[in-house]
DNA sequence: TTAAATATATATCGATCGATACATAAATGC
DNA sequence: GCATTTATGTATCGATCGATATATATTTAA
């Protein structure tokens, strides 16, 4: 439906191919440690060509981190959404949160929200309001599978989903942390099933 | 008993209070964002006096890095050490946790480590031993509390101390990085209660 | 009083920063 | 065809980066 030919030479790479290849050189060195050169270099395109298909530097980190908002963060989510047994849904969103934290490429590890855009939440403009909206969106997003299994009946009526649902994104973003700082999968995975349990145990 | 008199023209700052400047401006802006004009601005030093004092921008930020483990994030620590019940020593060290997390000086909310350190471990050499040994130091530091409560009868003998050391701190990462977030300490208090009986349930 | 030692202030270094001017290449519309 | 539009590659801009050379000021040792 959107193949309308647009006018003038076409662009010889792909966007989110290219800001996926951004994300990771600003994940490895943040964003004033990542130069153009950098980033250049790492999406394969030149300098003229960044500015004029994502703005200048500060839009395009914003674009980065949109996309793992939007894309890269989602897949334990995802788990935890489709998994029909609620205590084996959480069980699979805190073993793909692990898989996850230790096992992207070089200087990419942990959560790109915590340990890069954090760090710039006061200095780029643009960073405190989708970090806010980021974590606003997953906390809800885990709630209403809460909410559904409380009308299921799976879940006692008086299970606090917003609370549960916060205390899960933290299990997350705790993994995540210590997965950053090299942990290995086996020693995160120790505790796991208590933390299962803390998660959904109704009182 | 260390007054020995120096030789040459004494030094006409205090470095610890240097330090402290220094860590607040790497800690709004990060380790590249935080050029040496910002630095030694807030130092109220010269360049050349800094780097005659601490080396070079990086050792600057190793030292900051140190001085917030040995000192500045310990007081929700020293308060889970003194409190004489178990219970009411985990509450008061998150409650401190929170305080901590959302009441530091413009863009310096959150944990240093988690926030500014932490986006630079592959980056800048020293920083990933540094962070790594300040995990484990309070992970032991917290598990040395319960062992102890354990052999007082307190808690029970089969109680996993490690385990819930590592709980409590990742629910100190949680608390640091919404404060960072900006969130209020009302909302962060909000499920505090049911955290603590989770890290000292037994089972 | 002089020499040695250390800290300070000013000025500035070459390198790199983010960003852009310009000419050229490759597509569409007519 | 030719004009228009958009993307690319090269070369380079002024500003700022981290770091230092130099001269001066202030202390102790003798």
């Amino acid at each position: 439906m959107n193949d309308i030919k647009k006018m003038g030479r076409p662009r010889t790479f792909d966007e989110k191919q290219a800001l996926l290849k951004a994300m990771n050189t600003f994940w490895a060195k943040g964003y004033d440690g990542a130069s153009l050169k950098d980033l250049t270099k790492a999406m394969g395109i030149s300098g003229p060509s960044m500015y004029a298909a994502f703005g200048d530097k500060r839009e395009l980190y914003l674009k980065t981190i949109d996309l793992y908002a939007d894309v890269d963060a989602c897949e334990p989510v995802v788990i935890f959404e489709t998994e029909p047994d609620i205590a084996k849904a959480v069980k699979g969103f805190l073993q793909a949160v692990i898989h996850y934290a230790v096992s992207r490429e070089n200087g990419a590890q942990g959560c790109y929200l915590a340990s890069c855009a954090i760090a710039n939440i006061d200095e780029v403009e643009g960073v405190a309001e989708r970090l806010d909206k980021a974590i606003h969106d997953t906390d809800t997003r885990l709630a209403a599978r809460f909410d559904l299994e409380k009308q299921k009946g799976n879940l006692p009526s008086d299970f606090p989903s917003i609370n549960r649902a916060r205390l899960m994104y933290d299990m997350r973003q705790s993994y995540m942390f210590r997965g950053r700082a090299k942990w290995s999968k086996a020693t995160l995975e120790e505790d796991l099933d208590y933390r299962v349990k803390m998660i959904i145990s109704s009182s």
